[in-house]
DNA sequence: GAAGTTTTTTGACCTCGATCAAGAACCTCG
DNA sequence: CGAGGTTCTTGATCGAGGTCAAAAAACTTC
């Protein structure tokens, strides 16, 4: 859109080194010295293998994470020690937003498989973000986006069958996997039916069903964890049956 | 804690003129120049009345809305027609964070009873907040806050039997009052079964029944939407049964 | 205060999905 | 390659809670 102080996708990749860290910077329109700026403060660590934590619930909160390849699952712990998954992330998506509030992460992060991670110290950030203005109408962007997120996990877990979850959680895949330029149709599931269900609210053995059920009925065809979406229009019609919001209001009252 | 640039509650309710605006301002400890301006930018409305819209899903994001009293839940609608309650919002409490995002609110806003609201200009907001970094870090907690909850509550809905959905509601109500300076234990419910049930995924029935029950077994006292805790132990009991995090880590291990 | 509307309660029934259990497919490492 | 461990699938059963229906209580309006 505007395009005087944008700099492309591209370019941010190689000031980033390919991190995905332009998830951060693309979409306000930050100036290339301050994407240097930026860039400094990034860490890059060694990849993490599968199962390896990225950090714990209860740790402090110091750093912001962008995943660049592989999925980290985000996930509680109750008492009687089963996890509860609150989220999966992909390559390009952020962690540790959750932690900003009271200092300590409210859950851990743990590598469903090797994993490229992208450290953001949050002090440094928060220094930056005060003298590069988009910057931090940037953070609170994707502060917001995650409340958007969740707020529609929240429709989706407080009114849907069974079907409705697990079809909604496709097309979220979906979405996610080709927006980083991965294909939409065709592509691994890096969790276990167990995560699907704890994510969803649902036993891994409906899961389990559900993706017979789907491969029954040609929308699906499911091979351990290869998922390739058939019929996406029916995948979407069964979400779409419900929580519609914008349609069907017209101009404000108030 | 660090006492000297900060200012008191009762300080605070002055400068805002008992606005609730406390909530943004006390946990950062502002200073008192700061809170003037701050102030400087708050309009104030005359009160909404039962079912009045503050503002509807699509709309156009302009600003940030506290509430002073009275209650407001926020909702979407299917295209089909019933609404889905996201939330409910107590004196104290801010609303419209969900639109940051695309600049359009993705929920709408009504109120419950008889209510009085601040609206904080968003664009003067950031101004503002460049200018004062200490504002800026309270918005980020506030946003952070917001994430922090609704994660809270994706995993009630993701896991829990109707049962704890209902405990949850009710503890979670009482603190929110307690922390206002209401009663924590006998308070009214400004909300109907109807909106309970939506916003805890369950049927207006199935609350109804509960209710009835906690008071067949001693735990409350409720008299149509005026209610009672009379065992908050045992309430308190059948949410804590899950979903506890913090005291089974241990130390990091990545 | 009677008639009409809305909200809440209570009952009866039935469905969806959890749970239990067992087998199949796959993974891995000696 | 085969033993042992996971993870996934499939079947059978059961119960929590949704749905339907109707009565009761409360709130509204004339």
């Amino acid at each position: 859109m505007a395009d005087k102080n944008v700099i492309s996708l591209d370019k941010i990749k190689v000031a980033c080194h390919d991190c995905s860290l332009a998830e951060l910077c693309l979409p306000m329109g930050l100036r290339p010295e301050d994407v240097d700026r930026l860039d400094a403060i990034v860490k890059r660590n060694r990849p993490l293998q599968r199962g390896d934590n990225l950090f714990r619930a209860g740790e402090t909160f110091r750093n912001l994470y962008v995943v660049k390849t592989g999925a980290v699952k985000t996930f509680t712990q109750s008492n009687d020690g089963d996890e509860q998954v609150v989220g999966f992330h992909l390559p390009g998506e952020v962690l540790g937003l959750d932690a900003i509030q009271d200092g300590s992460h409210g859950c851990s992060a743990r590598a469903l498989e090797t994993t490229a991670i992208c450290e953001l110290p949050f002090e440094r950030l928060e220094d930056l973000s005060s003298s590069i203005p988009s910057l931090q109408h940037q953070m609170f962007r994707l502060l917001s986006k995650e409340i958007s997120q969740e707020a529609e996990m929240m429709a989706l877990l407080g009114r849907s069958t069974a079907e409705e979850r697990v079809a909604s959680f496709l097309i979220s895949l979906s979405e996610r996997f080709k927006r980083r330029g991965f294909s939409a149709t065709d592509f691994f599931l890096s969790m276990s039916r167990q995560e699907i269900g704890s994510y969803l609210g649902l036993a891994l053995e409906t899961v389990s069903r559900l993706f017979t059920r789907f491969q029954d009925e040609k929308i699906l065809k499911v091979e351990r964890k290869h998922v390739q979406i058939l019929d996406r229009a029916r995948l979407q019609a069964m979400v779409t049956h419900h929580h519609n919001c914008e349609p069907s209001q017209a101009r404000p009252t108030t």
